[in-house]
DNA sequence: TTACGTGCAAACCCTTTGCATTCCG
DNA sequence: CGGAATGCAAAGGGTTTGCACGTAA
């Protein structure tokens, strides 16, 4: 039934939160969406590569596009927004399976990697207790020279 | 032998930082560490904000000089660049007394509280050991929302 | 049918840069 | 004096926006 063949016609995620908000699933969503779940979550695209991803399979889809469907991705919950480049934000899918995690970022190169810590979960969530904040996320960026770049 | 009561006449850290480079002393790039070590280390502004002050103070510095001070006055170790802000980079003073901490910011209305925290400090150590980097700084950013805000 | 969404180009914000002039050492 | 630094304005990169047309529901 749900297999690789089968599509799942009835509804997706995507589509249903749209609607809940009375917006639209527009071929452009899906494709920016489809992108992200395509390459997986550990990758982080900026608003230009998402547009050269898509130029690649023959989907020519504005950048003001992109950037707009970026920003409601984002809010909606499907994707998450890094703060980690110097120039420029990055995005990476938002999934269950690929939770909390931190970015190790070699400031030479660019190379990335990720990494858990519940240390770092927990000492967030008492730092805003303390001051009597209420949480929304924290992410450790360590900037570091990779293996290569050292 | 000195004039007035007491002053350092004898080469401040940053004139024999810069000597050190044949670089040079200028009143801009006095006035603009000056002002952050005046204004405290828990304070954190932009280049924008850093040329208001200066303004306030009867001193005009072009926004052009700001941003290349600002850029040195990092390199040389004197100022924290931080990451956290939508639109735009921070500075903060670099002392000693204010060493490794992280930021707890609120989304709503920008105010941001700091703390200092040995678990995080470790777990980007661990993090970069692991996958063979070699650590620069890591930094943490809680992003919440303030008490005001909540 | 009717908002909502798209594409395009112009506008924007923050930051950097080229160049003539100023000035530190 | 000579090279570094400044100020100005123009250029630059990333992102947003106004508007007319296209299109999902």
């Amino acid at each position: 039934m749900n297999s690789k063949a089968g599509y799942s016609s009835l509804s997706s995620p995507l589509q249903s939160g749209l609607h809940k908000s009375g917006l639209r699933l527009t071929p452009q969503r899906k494709k920016v969406l489809d992108l992200f779940q395509r390459i997986g979550s550990s990758n982080h695209l900026s608003a230009e590569e998402v547009h050269a991803h898509l130029l690649q399979m023959k989907s020519r889809v504005s950048l003001a596009t992109i950037y707009r469907t970026l920003r409601l991705l984002v809010k909606m919950g499907f994707l998450h927004q890094l703060e980690l480049s110097e120039g420029g934000h990055r995005f990476e899918l938002l999934s269950k399976d690929h939770p909390d995690h931190h970015h190790l970022v070699c400031i030479n190169c660019g190379r990335t990697e990720e990494f858990e810590s519940e240390e770092v979960v927990s000492a967030g969530r008492k730092a805003a207790e303390n001051k009597g904040f209420k949480l929304i996320e924290s992410t450790l960026n360590v900037r570091a020279l990779c293996p290569q770049c050292i």
